[in-house]
DNA sequence: CCATATATACTAACTATTTCGTTAGTACTT
DNA sequence: AAGTACTAACGAAATAGTTAGTATATATGG
């Protein structure tokens, strides 16, 4: 057995979590069977069993996979508050539908619906908002102090940032074809992100 | 065969959509079987393919059956439009954990992970949505008319509530406890409808 | 008005199909 | 020789869907 940083996965097991994507991808989370994911996965479906007692050990590992992914995505901090938020948005909101990040955010949708059955999973998607709250508070909050931002309170405002990115990315999904441009939907947000931005005075 | 308004569901139907409501809140659409609908029907599970061809068309009439719900638990307009707005919220979001409501909700939260895959899914949620939207401009068109809401551009600013309270429905019925109030949620959502209620000058 | 045909709502029991998961084994490494 | 990564083939279980029927109501018609 070599020896691995605990982060790592195994091979084998990396791509069963790549296998698990695309089947998503196809096929959609609501009926997803091992052999779905085998179909996707270039060697056999015994060695997912090999790997995994079931389909309920491999999707503990997959929503571990994909939380992961997620906070990867999350951008490092930018030159001035502002763009930071805006960076933040345009991650979460990709307009194109590049491979990753898009199946990232299907994943992450498709997954949720476990949340109100399984603790687990409803304690990985509760770490996730809170980490992008804490992220948020702290954008906002830098913002406030240098006069970028309105007098807002941060907190309150990056809880009604979360629900709306959950929101808009829910909705991006579903409602939109996926080449369709959700420009609409980030008018909105970038409407809201204007109106609490400090209007400088300096500028007539 | 008895004459039925075309809204009103044969009444064995109207039993297997009650069932299916059941089978959802006890195992989740994820993996939701005719079986597990039967479970919760008190006639045979023959009943249900003598109704039905299968899964598929009967998830259809499931979709359709939330959603006429989900349009019928909407209120009507009430005094002022910043009262219509607050009804609205506390009839999407509520505190407690009646049945129908929560059922209806977590209903459209799982149904909708067919979105990407179906079409008249997604059309389904793109119609409502709509008629969301179009109750909110109106809502913030007469309130910004008569003066009680700031000089906000309606139409944006219900797109922002759509995706708004869409999150928010998401996120009360995966993060927290079903019993858990959402108390924190609400408060953002609040924050931000006084944010744009206009301040009446004359009370200093 | 009675007998018979037809239609509707429903069921138990069965078959077919899919999906799950195991067994018994190979090939390659250490 | 012992362990690791892997597979084809098979058995077990669950799910889907059908068949062949019953009970009851509603015509039809002599």
């Amino acid at each position: 057995m070599v020896m691995r940083n605990s982060d790592e996965l195994d091979p084998a097991k990396r791509d069963i979590m790549e296998a698990t994507y695309d089947a998503i991808t196809n096929t959609g989370y609501s009926d997803l069977t091992i052999q779905d994911i085998a179909d996707e996965f270039d060697r056999s479906k015994t060695l997912i069993y090999y790997h995994y007692d079931g389909r309920e050990e491999l999707l503990v590992d997959f929503l571990d996979y994909v939380m992961k992914q997620f906070r990867t995505m999350l951008p490092d901090s930018a030159e001035s508050p502002q763009e930071e938020l805006e960076t933040l948005i345009d991650t979460l909101l990709p307009t194109t539908v590049e491979e990753e990040p898009f199946q990232v955010m299907l994943a992450m949708f498709e997954l949720r619906v476990n949340a109100p059955y399984d603790t687990n999973c409803r304690d990985q998607y509760l770490a996730v908002e809170d980490e992008l709250n804490t992220l948020l508070v702290d954008i906002l909050s830098r913002g406030v102090e240098n006069g970028e931002f309105e007098n807002i309170d941060p907190e309150t405002e990056a809880e009604l940032f979360v629900s709306l990115l959950i929101g808009t990315r829910a909705r991006r999904l579903t409602v939109y074809d996926p080449e369709e441009s959700i420009a609409s939907l980030k008018e909105a947000i970038q409407y809201h992100i204007e109106r609490i931005t400090a209007t400088s005075e300096g500028n007539a």
